[in-house]
DNA sequence: GCAGCAGTGCAATGTTATAACATTGCGATT
DNA sequence: AATCGCAATGTTATAACATTGCACTGCTGC
């Protein structure tokens, strides 16, 4: 019993498992596709592009096409388990913490490498929502997107 | 003579006239089509799509294609006087400050009119930018896109 | 003259996303 | 059991967005 290291199988495995349970939970359901969907985005840090993830799906699914992924990641991004970056049109698995909390998230895609990290950043997000408010404006969205180079680029120019 | 009001028509001639001079002195030169095209975009601070600009852009230049129009595009981002907004593939002119000022600045796009606004708050990002330093980024893009629902969006619900 | 180069015209193609309609599967109702 | 209702999926086609490649023009410096 290895209570020190589990795969990352299982750890993956796990995620799923626990996204389904907050699917069902507010009385959705993460299907097979969705599922499909979603853990390809997991295993995938840097994002994956709608028709990269389709040939993949395809492995299992011969038959998917356009529409099958594009409703599964509507999906997931409607329960945040998902995000698109509409700069590279690209999509990342959520990195967890912006759809437990409530505020948005922080989304660094770096020009270079077209990583992209999530930051979550409270004192920022607040400063941010305050100067829109004064504004007039109200934040919404929850993701905020920030061309930033990453700290591996940075070190390898 | 009237001082008091000059008509947006010489506001608009005023600022492309100023814009040329900006290219000029960065040895760049703001033809005839990327003059057009920058005159379209003042003229409608909404945004407005490629293929949108395409078709207006026929009006004075029938043979027009979308290499035209996406050429000239590029060029005034370029130049930063035209921002994309990757989230709706819409293109708008630079309201001026952000690319005057280093700071990159904040557009705030909104999710029921489509409507972007460009905002200018050093303050924020300032802190945003010491966010990502400690983070192990570096702030590059001039663009940081936000979702935000309008001042006029949010008094008509 | 004539290379070299920026800008343009044009055709084809590639990429991303949605529309429209048919079908399946499953639990609830009769 | 038969029917309905509904969410998800399958299927085909097309819309919308963007780029590539090559040819041609009109300059500027030699
Ligand atoms: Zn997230
Ligand atoms: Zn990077
Ligand atoms: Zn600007
Ligand atoms: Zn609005």
């Amino acid at each position: 019993m290895n209570t020190a290291a589990p795969s990352p199988d299982a750890v993956e495995t796990g995620f799923l498992d626990q996204a389904e349970a907050s699917c069902r939970s507010r009385g959705a359901s993460l299907t097979p596709i969705r599922r499909l969907v979603l853990a390809l985005l997991l295993r995938h840090p840097r994002g994956l592009k709608a028709y990269d993830l389709l040939e993949r799906i395809k492995a299992d699914k011969p038959g998917a096409s356009p529409p099958t992924v594009y409703r599964a990641l509507d999906f997931l991004i409607e329960q945040g388990l998902a995000h698109k970056v509409g700069r590279m049109n690209l999509f990342v698995a959520c990195s967890q913490h912006c759809h437990q909390a409530q505020m948005p998230g922080l989304f660094l895609v770096c020009p270079r490498c077209n990583g992209v990290t999530e930051l979550q950043d409270d004192a920022v997000m607040g400063a941010l929502a305050a100067s829109l408010a004064a504004a007039g404006h109200q934040l919404e969205s929850p993701e905020v997107e920030i061309g930033a180079v990453c700290p591996a680029c940075r070190a390898a120019p």
